[in-house]
DNA sequence: TGCTAATCGAGACGGTACGTCAAGTCTTAAG
DNA sequence: CTTAAGACTTGACGTACCGTCTCGATTAGCA
């Protein structure tokens, strides 16, 4: 994320000043949300000058985006042999980072502004949706190599229509259910379909 | 939407105004989307005084809102007796409007104001979805009862993640293929399963 | 030297805030010196935003011009019958305006803007020097009429070096001795000369 | 004017960017003026690291002083044994350097730097104007000595009074007859006087 | 020959001010 | 009353330099 094209020569770059700037976004996140963050109030908080800010982010989608990733936690990819039984240890570990009012506001922070920013969408996706699509993709081809789902089966495809009924419910759906539930009947529908053929 | 106190006394609002401002609001959402917008550009482009806008509107949310609802149109139910060819019709036609920058465009700012604004979603989901959802759920209904799909089908979820699948490609998904052709891909995995049972 | 290219429309510009900036500008010339002297600082004092200032002005210097000029007075032409007399009201009146932290800083700001700006140098000399140099000029020439100087006297040429010797010194002369004893000084050497022919 | 508190051990000051700073800085002089250049701006175009420019200067009148120091030529002091021959020659050669376009664009600048800079004047005057008059006081002195002029007549004020005409007319007068003519008129007056007595 | 110490270039640091833009409000004359 | 126009205050933008600081890499003279 951050520009480094730095050829070892001058100062380098302060280490405190990187924490101080992601420790801020942070916390003026949680305080004002993301539409009213400034960058100058960033500055201001982290105790930096602006253009230290500036020389490292070209936008504050960037410093958001970065300081997002530094919360990013090691995601274990779940091996049971057993399908039903790994889709459920991730599901689970996804409905407990969305099932709490600060997860849903969290989410619906990342959709309002990926919505509305496609630079944002990309940055993110790339940056913090690459691993749980890993660990997803990797859980699924093994069970098409066991031969529990169709070999032909467009995985992308399932982790997409996946991602994107979690992303509907919580910006559509009423907080009725436990999204864990709602996520189970999703992965009914799509592995058992509903034709009648 | 537009606030309307008026006691018949003095001037009355000028319905030029009205439409210079809606005009210019969807020409610049085309030309430079919805961020970019400002409300001075928009009262520049259409001709009037910024004042006149916000006698009508209180947020550049309102004012695009506005436009984009201007511009709906009657939705018919397809009823050929052959359920995929009903699909075809309705998909075609929510492909249709998604497919053109404003239609992106749209579609963005909806899910952005929806995610960040439980009310708005209410009210967008009851005004302007409920239409479509209704025209969905007959379709199904006639399918289930001619015995193409399952009995105890979810009709609700499954609407929820044809449109959550269509919402996470606009929002995720970079323009590569036509929408069209990845609602289709998506219905059938939603039809048809992926398990090998 | 404000821009006026106003057409009647609109809201008129605040006389107010005219006058709060000339007044704030005064103040911090005389506190902090013209080269300290920045806009967001004027328009602070001023209590106007900076869109308001550089709405009349483009420069550092037409703002100090301009608040400079607000306090030219008029200037009455001494006339006692003794020419003596009459130049000492004349340098009286000068130098108390020159021997002042603000009189400084103005006639600075007047020989630095006139010698790196041509134009401004004429303006300068025909809109605020030549009343000065007209009661001059008729102080000596009545002077000559009495037969107290010279018929052949250059009379704009000792105007010209009386001005230049207080240019001079307000630039390069320490401030020890006060304006107007070596404004006297100088009188005394046109006069007089320093030959002993 | 350099900091020199070099105790004859550790790398000795480079004379290469000695050099190259005070031909960059008169380079940018001549292109941009003295009010637009920039510390940063010298430094890269000396190709030297602004460090090294701190470590000898403490601000940019002090460089810029440096600069045109370095262009100082030796000035013959006239020693004809009639005082209006050694004028003479005095006056034609400072004549010689105003009388251009560039050497008045000089002269304009030095004016503007030193009357917006009180610091820069005290510089320019030990450092440049000290040698002239030098040269005009020793002049005057040999022919106060002689005799020509009178015993009790002030020297420093007579060497103002004529420095302070000659800035005059570089700042406010159109560019008419020579400034040697101006400047013989001038002296005419001061050793003659005005006065009819 | 290796040590010490000041220098070099490069460039990051916390700041200040710049001049611009848009926000939402207010004030005029004209309809 | 509303209208178009254009003023107003506010606040953030991204840029340019300020003068200071930290790097690794040179260069001398002294040991």
């Amino acid at each position: 994320m951050i520009k480094q094209i730095n050829t070892a020569t001058g100062r380098p770059r302060s280490i405190e000043a990187d924490q101080a700037i992601l420790r801020a976004t942070l916390d003026l996140l949680a305080e004002v949300g993301y539409q009213s963050i400034s960058i100058e109030a960033i500055a201001a908080r982290a105790g930096v000058g602006k253009t230290t800010i500036y020389r490292r982010y070209t936008s504050k989608e960037e410093i958001v985006a970065d300081a997002i990733e530094s919360l990013r936690e090691d995601l274990p990819i779940p091996n049971t042999g057993n399908f039903w039984e790994d889709v459920d240890i991730l599901t689970d570990y996804a409905a407990q980072k969305i099932d709490s009012p600060l997860g849903r506001q969290t989410l619906a922070l990342i959709i309002s502004t990926a919505s509305s920013n496609p630079q944002f969408a990309q940055v993110y996706k790339t940056k913090y949706l690459k691993l749980r699509r890993e660990a997803f993709t990797q859980v699924l081809e093994r069970a098409k190599s066991r031969g529990e789902i169709e070999k032909d089966a467009d995985i992308d495809l399932i982790i997409d229509i996946l991602s994107g009924a979690i992303y509907y419910a919580v910006v559509f759906k009423p907080v009725t259910e436990s999204i864990q539930v709602y996520i189970r009947r999703t992965m009914r529908v799509l592995f058992q379909g509903v034709s009648t053929s």
